[in-house]
DNA sequence: ATCAATCCTGACCGATTGGTCAAGATAAGC
DNA sequence: GCTTATCTTGACCAATCGGTCAGGATTGAT
């Protein structure tokens, strides 16, 4: 019942520490695809250790407990949603900014697919690890764009749409090729999606979504 | 290793053959939970059988095994699905194939969210056990969809939008409200969606689809 | 060379998994 | 009332679960 000490490797990280660092890498890309596939509960230590190739000891020698490494797993999606979540401001354009946000959005998608399926997994079980982050932090972001959006529609640069719908309505159109790629690449006929399906996916979802909102380009807004 | 047949009941299902009914119903209803929320390996049959109210022995006694139940379950999900694939001509009205198309399927999501969800995770999951039919029975449909709408697009009826790519933002932006109903409640701040606020949705998806496809009315052809 | 800290892992733990089975309970047909 | 088929369930099974731990291997500083 002690705690056992998180191993702080406070100098020499050059020499083995290269294995460490290797070996968490491995693991936790090896989590990230299990947990993906079967979701917290149905994703197995033994699984997870198999894929990273060592054995269920040295991962949980490595990340304290099955709770733990999910946990991080998550955190460290976060972080790269939080890192492409840069402010935007009444002044920017539109159809800039929105083709910014559907395109950042969907390379995220397409360069972390485990994550984003690890992520939706947890939505799906009822988000039981995510709910503060949902209600807090992830919240107050969607109404400090929503309220941008409004001012865009206010002031005639793009349809009054609801804000809040249209965030959703591109969250969801980015991530389903990340989450359902199974059901894509069953009904396409195709074994993998090539940047090329990507770049024409994206400016499908721009165009669409830009044109059905009504929005201008800063630059046409005389002519309504 | 003797197969068990399935209990045949020829005759005499009123009496307790209402129970029978009663109980796989409840069955039926509590895997459908159970397995939406933690996928089909992380489901326990122990955790269903206490859901339903019954010894775990009953649940296998009516259905077998977890996969048989798992399976079962599929069906009825893709026989409610088919339900409502009606046919459609390139004689209909686009605008009101696209909105009773999406207005079906956010009704589909709505009545059947557990449903829904386990839809989703089986997909998220590699889709094992639907690999056939999603590339086989459903491409089909999507095909045949999929030309109909290149048919509009050339009589001038629609953009001339990739129709696959439509149909898989109807589908992601229709089920996200019952995949991710975690997230939209969490950051709406509801406990609910209300019948008024799926309605406000729909209209809000039909609005900026069909717009941003520049769907024609049939009426209006003329006027482009 | 020595010593302490870190790394690594096979053996093991109680709990839970999907599934079997035998025996008792219940109901229907005659 | 008896027989037969269906229903119900607790006891039980091997396998796997997440996690612990002792102890050997490896490493870096001195």
């Amino acid at each position: 019942m002690t705690q056992r000490d998180a191993p702080v490797r406070t100098r020499g990280d050059s020499g083995n520490g290269a294995t460490r660092e290797r070996n968490e890498r491995e693991i936790l890309a090896a989590a990230e695809r299990v947990f993906a596939r079967h979701g917290y509960r149905g994703a197995s230590l033994q699984d997870i250790a198999e894929q990273a190739g060592l054995p269920k000891s040295n991962v949980l020698y490595y990340m304290g407990s099955k709770r733990g490494l999910y946990i991080r797993l998550l955190e460290r999606m976060m972080a790269r949603w939080n890192a492409l979540l840069d402010d935007i401001s009444v002044e920017d354009d539109p159809a800039e900014v929105l083709e910014a946000f559907i395109r950042s959005k969907m390379e995220l998608s397409r360069r972390h697919p485990e994550g984003s399926r690890l992520f939706a997994a947890e939505i799906l079980g009822g988000a039981p690890f995510l709910q503060e982050y949902l209600s807090g932090e992830l919240r107050d972001w969607v109404q400090a764009r929503a309220r941008i959006f409004e001012q865009w529609a206010e002031r005639g640069l793009m349809d009054p749409v609801d804000p809040v719908w249209l965030i959703f309505l591109i969250w969801s159109a980015t991530q389903h090729y990340a989450d359902f790629e199974a059901q894509v690449l069953g009904i396409t006929g195709k074994e993998t999606l090539s940047d090329a399906d990507v770049e024409r996916i994206t400016a499908f979802l721009t165009q669409v979504i830009l044109k059905g909102c009504g929005v201008r380009s800063r630059d046409d807004r005389v002519a309504s």
